[in-house]
DNA sequence: CTGAAAGCGCTAACAA
DNA sequence: TTGTTAGCGCTTTCAG
């Protein structure tokens, strides 16, 4: 039997409950538990569904709930992580929330949580990995569950002891060095490669590239994919300008190059970021596209199709790659497998708009046929990339 | 006099430490104290900077920070923020983070958690109020220190509730109806008092406004200045399409505006990512942009200044807004002060571009002065906006 | 100047 | 089928 009169727990030290004023006192399980005249953990295993597993009646099973339901009981989520040592909550790391292409990784990702239950926590590293190696140290001892990475890219140390430190990690867009870490990813020599064909394809022989932050994977994938394409299909160097997936690197790459490769007749951009400052220089000096400078720019985004003229991209697809990535999470989170390094490639595709021609003319003439995506309707709600 | 020998606590329960494999066991105060020869007790008030207030001898102090150091001692946070009631995180809920604006917010929020050491919990309501209560009451519920929220903008009764129960809360951007909660948001009036008076002395009699979201705070300023302005000085009605912040929206709305008004000259368009669908379907329909219809769009954006024709926007402090907010909740959780349910209100500025013209011409004759910014380098750094 | 002990709200091991 | 107890890691009375 059960006794039939619970003691008020002592509140001798503790001078909480109606003193500040904090709304009315929060309903904990030991205000269930004295309510039903049961003990906590009864009514903790009642609420968590273990009343098959403890033969819990079902009569007392029901009461819990009803009651529970009736006063609005919320379990305290950071009691409980303290006692499980599992906070249902998941870490979100990116380079530049600010960027389109991160804010829509994030948007996937804080989607994927919600519904999964957990809250996220989001950590911007500014693309410095001091900042990164804080953030992730400061996601680490707040127990989040595991975590999606965007890496800065250029060390991994720190990234490979939390992820060996046994807590479920996924790298999203930047990979790392050892490819030790489950990483979903553009599939970004494809994209160097469909860029390379495009343009020898269309005649040119003398071009370059605007990079991003060199040493990181995609610049380097893309980067050398193209290059070695190149000179297969053309047997020609590739001149390279450009220090970061940045405005201001765009605008001094191309600045860069109009001085030190004048002859180029068509650029490859690796970031659209990059690709604005790119464009800006070519209409400062007077350059038209395509017919001076033809260009492609690496990732797509909603007011590509708009410009004048139109900008022919690689498209990543960021939505995917966040949701990707978020869902190799939670199988983690709920398998508790040991993390298969795979490497996951989403394709790319080539999407042929009107800065790109033939070296010296203003229009392709006829539509080459590459596998390509004749430019259209790429993007659609809400404002997102 | 101190006892010399402590207690190993009972470990009988709890099969933890080295079974599970994960790392080396963590380094907690008990750790520290048994190692010291101290209580838990007075290691916590030594590492919290509360030596002095318990004159706790110096060299004890001294031997605390240095063992803290030593073995990497880093507080759980959990464990704090349940016993403390402050988490050291706050929230942010935004209705899409994957549109520019608001990921802009975001950037500047994160970016003032970190430096005030707080961590970021961020939600995206997806332009749901439902499911915006959802996200704030599981934010509640996880002990946020305090919240910049973004509303929907539709409801504001869980808002209120939730800064009712005494949690800090600023809004950003889109205030709620009783303006009893601070705010920080643009000067919409302004911006659309500055619209109105631009189409008005460039000519302009018949025009009409897309429209967002009806009903939330800034689509009602923005329409409502622009409105009353126009009534003041043309003496005209202003024809309205539109029905939210979407690029869907934008496109239906200008299909609408012309079929319904074929005769306007100018639209005045209230979302920027609308005005993208709007601008597709003016070309679709090959009209000519100022020359048939001038366009103003309220929020700029990185490549506003790049399209053909450049577009005429106004401006607002996006990141202003962001730091603000985040500036405004940190007092409060400093102060302590009571809410002062202030409105701040960032001004917004008119940059003027190509997309407006006169009535039937192409381009402005003679820069009109308004007050207003001609058009150029707005943007810069990391594709932000 | 320091320690013992209580307890934040919950869950898990063990006991009945 | 349920209760008792211990304890997650920390802070905070209260008692020296």
């Amino acid at each position: 039997m059960k006794s039939s009169i619970r003691p008020e727990p002592s509140r001798k030290r503790q001078g909480a409950s109606s003193a500040s004023g904090r709304a009315r006192a929060r309903v904990t399980l030991e205000t269930l538990a004295r309510r039903l005249d049961l003990a906590p953990a009864t009514v903790s295993r009642a609420l968590n569904g273990q009343g098959a597993r403890y033969r819990i009646a079902p009569g007392t099973v029901r009461r819990v709930l009803e009651l529970a339901r009736k006063l609005g009981y919320r379990p305290n989520p950071l009691a409980r992580a303290l006692r499980t040592h599992t906070s249902h909550s998941i870490g979100l790391v990116v380079p530049d929330i600010g960027n389109p292409f991160f804010a829509e990784i994030a948007s996937s990702v804080a989607d994927a949580a919600r519904k999964n239950g957990y809250v996220l926590l989001l950590g911007d590293s500014q693309d410095s990995t001091d900042l990164e190696r804080d953030t992730l140290g400061t996601m680490a001892e707040r127990n989040v569950d595991g975590l999606v990475v965007c890496p800065v890219g250029l060390e991994s140390k720190h990234i490979c002891t939390l992820a060996r430190s046994g807590r479920p990690l996924v790298l999203a867009d930047r990979g790392v060095a050892p490819n030790q870490l489950p990483c979903v990813t553009a599939d970004h020599a494809q994209g160097g490669r469909l860029a390379a064909q495009l343009l020898a394809r269309l005649g040119h022989r003398r071009v370059g590239i605007i990079q991003g932050l060199p040493g990181t994977l995609p610049n380097e994938e893309r980067r050398q994919a193209f290059e070695s394409a190149w000179k297969q299909l053309v047997g020609q160097p590739v001149a390279v300008a450009g220090h970061a997936f940045s405005y201001e690197s765009g605008v001094e790459a191309a600045e860069d190059l109009l001085r030190r490769f004048p002859d180029l007749t068509a650029w490859f951009v690796l970031c659209n970021v990059s690709a604005r400052g790119a464009v800006e220089v070519l209409r400062r000096h007077g350059r038209n596209i395509p017919r001076d400078v033809s260009l492609i720019v690496f990732d797509d985004q909603p007011f590509s199709e708009l410009l004048e003229p139109s900008w022919t991209v690689i498209q990543q697809p960021v939505r995917d790659i966040g949701r990707r990535a978020a869902e190799r999470l939670f199988d983690l989170l709920r398998n508790r497998a040991k993390p298969t390094p795979t490497w996951e490639r989403l394709s790319v595709r080539l999407v042929l708009r009107e800065s790109v021609a033939p070296p010296g003319q203003s229009r392709i003439i006829e539509p080459t046929s590459l596998g390509t995506v004749r430019g259209s309707k790429a993007h659609a709600s809400r404002g997102t990339v």
